[in-house]
RNA sequence: GCGCCCGUAGCUCAGUUGGAUAGAGCGGCGGCCUUCUAAGCCGCGGGUCAGGGGUUCGAAUCCCUUCGGGCGUGCCA
């Protein structure tokens, strides 16, 4: 250990006084990487010292004071005010304050303690305080309420946040990447008989975002997309195909609208034999591979082109098909026959004997031979695993709910790891138009596809990316489990309404204001200095540096909890922070690069420029965790926000000059 | 019937591993553009956290129960 560990004070607070100079943090530190933001064992306290530069690398105010208070702690444990025990069993957070109460930060350890150790919690949180009081990291520390402890740092706490993500740059936040476990990421998966609708939009989105997550967090991922390309579905499609191409009427149960008839067309005009009776395994191919794939020049985008339309790639595409043509399913069936767990009914039918996941036993092979789709489904999971993934996530809509826990208990059965498997159920999304619920059939001709709600907002919007953000943030502003409502009129109408434009003005401004430094006075973004940094001292200034500390937490929290909402909020009210701040700032003509009046009459020369670079550092530093932000939201980052105006409304400005 | 999810402001939703006076957006009302972008900012109004009971210093959060909504409970995918 190069420098000194900091020594367990023994009976005392610390002693130590003054600003301090050098980081002096013992290296104790807080919620780890795999289990974040929530409370802390004591356990983490009571370990050896470590040097300082085996710190943590991304540290906000809240793992700042959970070092500051875990010596508080430990001295009075030293001093027999507390036990070891106690602060081995006990979880306390160290949180903003709630409104109304002061300080940067909030903590009810004397709360959680005093229960464990039968004090009253005002007197142990006035104990905390003095102590902490004496920290000089710490330039306040009071009781409030029944024994929440409020905690105003030191500047210099913030001063360090801010270098830190000036460090870390592009990767602040995120962890380094493929440190963690192998996940594969399952969505969509959606049959390649139709399009994709608006409702698959959902569990791509969201899919897609959870992937990103945990790729920030360090896992590596695997993204994909299992084709349902065997089965009856798959031969309705074909038989319809060869229907129309016909030019009679598709079978029962078929498949009608547009897309069918594009692919009729294709047919005839490239691969007329295929149209021949005899010719169905290989006509079955072919119009999977256009439905993925799509038909150029025609309506018919293809399932893969607009997932990509709208940001979203997959790794692998796994085939159902070739399951079966490889005798996977089949083996995967003797291997739970071996096992032990099929019985075979009079009528021939094949029942996999669940386990006590389920409460009955389940159908893989029906009676008149063909599998059913949760037999290769065991097949497919089993394929996965095999294949070395730690964890195996899936994402699917909750009207498949029922199927988690038969494939569970089939897992277990051929001796795959039941833990590895995770299902994000998310819930449906209702459609609205003209106040009323849309209720979708295939059969009622009514399909509301993805392309065409992207393509309108696109269009109304005139920016080739505004489908695809106001999308995402839509189905990435709700959790999973909430059933939501989209409104159709509103959505392909939402120019001004759509709170994806607030998340990237903020952006566009601190944009904007580098721009104007740069173009208009010369000054790029200067290194990080901390002479600099004492220039950040606007109040709005320091509450956004400790928000922005806080983002490694809020990723990994959004990671682990699969909750990608949890990245959108944080991102909002960052928005919302900065907003008000510039608002401020130019009403009390406080702001960070003078205005144009400013630069009259002889006031550029008394412009405070150190200030300026100063707050130049702040916003990088806003700037880098709100593009990375976006970044993992899958959403554009814009330079500039053009802004509609009057004009554009309705009439078609540029028609009429 | 049984299982899972949900019920929070007029609307859409956060907050649910128990913590301070339950929040945001939209909508409503009232202010703010000669200054780094007003797609913005500030303020006001708005609540039996579906109802009831319990657990404790403390419950929107945990337990029981009732009601309401969605989904599942297929030899469909």
């Amino acid at each position: 250990m190069g420098s000194s560990p900091t020594a367990i004070p023994s009976g005392k607070c610390s002693r130590r006084r003054g600003r301090p100079d050098s980081w002096p943090l013992s290296g104790k530190t807080a919620a780890r990487a795999g289990s974040p933001a929530q409370g802390t064992t004591a356990e983490n306290w009571s370990g050896f010292c470590r040097s300082a530069s085996e710190r943590k690398p991304s540290m906000g105010l809240e793992e700042i004071l959970r070092d500051r208070l875990g010596n508080v702690l430990d001295a009075l444990t030293a001093e027999g005010r507390l036990t070891a025990d106690a602060l081995r069993s006990s979880r306390f957070s160290v949180e903003p304050p709630r409104r109304g109460g002061t300080g940067d930060l909030a903590t009810n350890a004397a709360l959680v303690l005093a229960r464990a150790t039968g004090q009253s919690p005002r007197e142990l949180a006035t104990s905390i305080a003095r102590c902490l009081a004496e920290d000089p990291w710490v330039q306040s520390a009071e009781v409030a309420g029944p024994g929440f402890v409020n905690v105003a740092l030191d500047r210099a706490a913030f001063f360090h946040v801010l270098s830190e993500i000036l460090a870390a740059g592009r990767g602040y936040g995120r962890a380094p990447a493929a440190t963690k476990s192998r996940i594969n990421v399952e969505f969509v998966s959606a049959n390649p008989t139709g399009p994709l609708l608006v409702s698959h939009g959902r569990g791509a989105i969201l899919g897609d975002v959870v992937a990103r997550l945990l790729e920030a967090t360090g896992h590596r991922v695997t993204r994909e997309y299992y084709i349902n390309d065997f089965g009856n579905q798959v031969r309705l499609l074909a038989d319809s195909v060869l229907a129309i191409a016909a030019g009679r009427e598709p079978p029962e149960g078929g498949y009608g609208g547009g897309y069918v008839e594009e692919l009729g067309a294709w047919f005839r005009a490239h691969r007329p034999d295929l149209l021949e009776p005899n010719r169905d395994e290989e006509r079955r191919r072919q119009c999977v591979l256009l439905m993925l794939e799509g038909i150029d020049g025609s309506d018919l985008l293809g399932i893969r082109p607009m997932l990509r339309a709208v940001g979203i790639e997959f790794d692998v595409w796994s085939s159902e098909e070739a399951l079966h043509r490889w005798g996977r399913v089949d083996r995967a069936l003797r291997d739970l026959a071996a096992r032990d767990r099929l019985r075979t009914a009079e009528d021939g039918a094949v029942y996999f004997v669940t386990g006590d996941e389920d409460d009955k036993d389940r159908v893989v092979k029906k009676s008149n031979g063909d599998y059913t789709y949760f037999a290769s489904d065991i097949a497919y999971h089993e394929d996965k695993l095999g294949r070395g993934f730690e964890r195996l996530l899936n994402l699917w809509g909750a009207d498949h709910h029922g199927y988690v826990a038969r494939l569970r208990s089939a897992i277990e059965s051929f001796g795959g790891d039941a833990n590895a498997f995770e299902v994000v159920l998310f819930q449906l999304v209702k459609l609205v138009r003209d106040g009323r619920e849309v209720r979708m059939g295939k059969r009622l001709g009514n399909l509301i596809t993805l392309q065409e709600v992207v393509e309108e907002i696109d269009e109304a919007v005139g920016n080739p990316h505004a489908g695809r953000d106001a999308l995402r943030v839509f189905y990435l502003s709700r959790r999973a489990d909430t059933s939501i409502v989209l409104d159709l009129d509103l959505a392909k109408r939402q120019e001004a309404e759509n709170p994806v434009f607030y998340i990237q003005y903020g952006h566009a401004r601190l944009a904007s204001i580098q721009r104007r430094a740069a173009e208009r006075f010369g000054i790029q973004t200067p290194r990080y200095t901390d002479a600099l940094a004492r220039y950040v001292t606007h109040p709005l200034e320091l509450s956004i540096i400790a928000d922005l500390g806080r983002y490694p937490a809020v990723l990994e929290d959004a990671a682990v909890g699969r909750d990608p909402h949890k990245l959108v909020f944080y991102l909002n009210g960052l928005a919302q922070s900065f907003q008000s701040y510039y608002s401020q700032t130019k009403k009390d003509r406080d702001t960070i690069l003078p205005g144009d009046s400013d630069l009259v009459a002889g006031k550029a020369e008394q412009w405070n420029w150190d200030r300026t670079r100063g707050r130049l550092l702040w916003v990088d530093a806003i700037r880098t965790v709100y593009s990375s932000g976006l970044a993992i939201l899958g959403l554009d980052a814009p330079e500039r926000m053009v802004r509609p105006t009057a004009e554009d409304d309705g009439e078609l400005g540029d028609a009429d000059g």
